[in-house]
Parts: structure tokens; sequence; C-alpha cells
DNA sequence: CTCAAGTTGGAATTGACATTCCAATCATGC
DNA sequence: GCATGATTGGAATGTCAATTCCAACTTGAG
């Protein structure tokens, strides 16, 4: 027998320099269009439009919808990690944490409160209904609390945080307040509770510096 | 000319007391599914069979599909409210915070995980795309979140908690870290992000305490 | 009882969407 | 240059959702 149908995922096959581009484009523009509309409020030919393609090369490209969504969120993964680098491989200092979380109220500013976490909105809506999906979301949510985790844990080597500090739950508390925050400006349209949020939670690390 | 026509509204008119029972019946059948598909991902259809009536019921008594969500929220928001009253009237302790935490953790192990919170979903999935959804998520957190406030206040007043805490700030901390620990629970299947986030909060809250 | 208003059923309409197909064109290794 | 596979356009298909309509039925006030 044939191996088992994965959902979503085109035949693996050689990409031409233009295949790429072409790849690329449809799914920058319909990781566009999720942020704004959600998954399910993105239709097919919104993507179409939006990338200039036809219907052929994104089923030619991404097998179905649903292979387009995973693509989109392993998209977003990257590219959100890659835009907190450096800054995401250095919070290994108290400055480091506060800085590279008023990066993100900025940013949050920046678009007028707009919108939220590009992977959490994502979460939000495929977890539940959808396996593959949320199995990535996992992975993205991990390599995101990785680099926190890993920062907390050289302070910690140092000798800068106490040894009584759980480094693991601190980075997951951290990366929760940042979710939590960015609902809570999205839906007031004021990034004042995400800033809240994140300054209560680094406040608290904060509390087991070693002085 | 006529009075502007608002969205979702059906025109204000006497209820039978079979009609009251109709029209709730539809709001429950309608959170049960969008909170577990998601409100785009629950059809009109959807919602007739799972409560039992015809299409122009639902018409009748909520204008259209977008009336039905507006008072999905407001279902949702008085449900989830009552659920925790009377613990959420009396957090003006850190056990009586840390018990009411705690008895959503439980509540999130209960159905595995599955599913994040009722508010947060639909806020995640409607803060952008629809204005009068949006208002009525900012005056949900904002009933949720008042009490919180009020408890820390009381225990304020009653020189408990510091002067210098900012029980505002505290309290939106809070909900944003309830929020966050929500969804990455729900994405991670396992309560322990919940009452990681949570409790790194409350710890911060503690380490204002007068003693 | 009797009428106006509230309630309900179910079919019909309209439009959008995911997906498939096929035929045409293009790129590249040999 | 040729064959093979990659890429593309565009129409066709089938499904399903949101909404409308209208006729029938029920209820409550007077």
């Amino acid at each position: 027998m044939s191996a088992p149908a994965k959902t979503g995922e085109p035949k693996r096959q050689r990409l031409t320099e233009g295949g790429r581009k072409t790849r690329e484009r449809i799914i920058e523009a319909a990781a566009e269009l999720m942020f704004h509309r959600g998954a399910r409020g993105t239709s097919i030919p919104d993507v179409q439009a939006a990338a200039g393609v036809s219907a052929s090369q994104i089923y030619h490209y991404f097998g179905d919808k649903q292979g387009l969504v995973l693509a989109v969120i392993d998209h977003q993964t990257d590219t959100r990690l890659a835009q907190q680098r450096p800054l995401l491989d250095n919070l290994d200092s108290i400055e480091a944490l506060r800085e590279w979380c008023d990066r993100a109220g900025s940013r949050q500013d920046a678009r007028g409160c707009e919108g939220g976490c590009e992977i959490g909105s994502l979460a939000s809506e495929l977890a539940d209904g959808d396996q593959s999906a949320r199995t990535r979301l996992v992975s993205a949510f991990d390599r995101w609390e990785g680099p926190i985790r890993s920062g907390l844990a050289r302070m910690q080597a140092r000798g800068e945080l106490s040894e009584r500090a759980d480094t693991a739950a601190l980075a997951t508390a951290l990366l929760a307040a940042v979710q939590g925050g960015m609902l809570l400006s999205q839906v007031r349209r004021s990034s004042t509770a995400y800033r809240q949020a994140v300054s209560a939670v680094i406040d608290h690390i904060e509390s087991h510096l070693v002085r």
C-alpha cells in the first residue's frame, strides 16, 4: 500500500527558481491576510488576488487550504523569531528582558493595536480544530520560549538569579504575559494592558535577583 | 428617514414565554458550538440542528448572524462571571486569589485542556473584524477585571498591600496571565503553563504584602 | 371570542468557496 | 534540441452557508 495520505502536503518535488518565488509570494500574502482576518476568514480567492496567482498555483504548491495554513504557521514563526533576534538570544539581564518586551509594545502601538500576536491569533483559532496545526503551534511556542528560558538560565548560572528561581516556569509565565497582554491590548486598542502584564512578570523575575 | 439600521438587532418586541425559552435555547446552543469551533466555524444550520429550531426562528430573534454572535458574547460573559461568583467578589487575600485561579485550572484539566477561555477565544477571533463585537468584549473584560481590582484595592485599603502597589495594573496583569496561560495550555494540552503564569503574577502580588 | 402580534416551518434564492481538471507553456538535465 | 517534469491559466463542479419569503399556527389582551 502507499504512504498514508497526509492532508495538506503536496508531493515533494523539485522547485524551479520561479516556483520558489511564487510559493513564497503565496505564503506571504496568505500570512498577511490571515493575520488580519483569521485563517477561516481568508479564502483561497482572497489569497489569489493578493498574491496575483491562479488557483492551480496554490493547490500545486500546498495541496489544499490546510497545507497553506500549516505553511503560514511555520512562516510566521520563522519571521517573528527572526525579527526578535538578536535580542531574543540575549535575554540574560533584566534590562534586556524589558527592552525586548518594550519593542513588541511599540510595534503594537505602531499599528494602532490592531491585530494581536501573529502566532497567538492563529493558535487561538486553530488549536482545537486542527491537530496538525496544533502540533506546529506547540513547536512554535517552544521555539519562542526556549531562548527566554536559556537567558534566564544563564543569569542563574552566573549567580545573578536565585537558585530557587524556576527559570522554566518564569519563561512560560513571561510568554503567557506577552500573549495575554497582547490580547487585552488588541481588544482595548491600547498597549497599556500589554505593558502592565509583562512589567509585572519582569518585576517578579527581578525579585529573584541575588543582590 | 428612518433610524439608521443597526446591524444585528431585531426590532425590539414583546417576547412570549415560549419565545424567551426558544431564544435562550438558541443562544446556549450557539455558545457551545462557537466555543468549540469559533464563531466563523459555526454555521446557522449548525445552530439550527443543535437547538432544534428552524432558520426563521434564529433570524426572528437575532436579526442576522452577527446579532447572534453578539448575544453569545454577552451570554458567555454573564455565564462565566456567574460561575466564578462568589469567589470573584472576594478576591481580597492571596489565598482567595490562588483558589480562584486554581478553580479555573481544574476546570481546564477537566476538559482535557480543549478549548481556551470562552471569552478570550471569541475576543481573539472577533476583536479586529467586528467593531460592535469588540465593544462588547471590552466591557466583558472590564466586568471581569473590575472585581479583581476591587479585591486588591480592599487589601490595600486595609493596609495589607503596600501603598506603592498599583492595584489596577496588577489586576490587568493577572487577567492577562489568565488569558495567556489559557492559550498556552490549550495549545499544549496541559494546564501547567496556565498554573505557572498565574502563579508568577500572584507571587508578584504577594511580594507587595506589608508584613 | 377575536384580532393583532408573536412564533414557527420549510422551501427558495443567491452567492461564495474549496477543489478539480485539462490543456498550454516553460525550464532544465541529458 | 528533446523529453520530462514543473508551472500556469481559467473554466467547471459540487457543496454549503446566509438570508429571505410567505403561509400557517399560537397566544394574549380586551
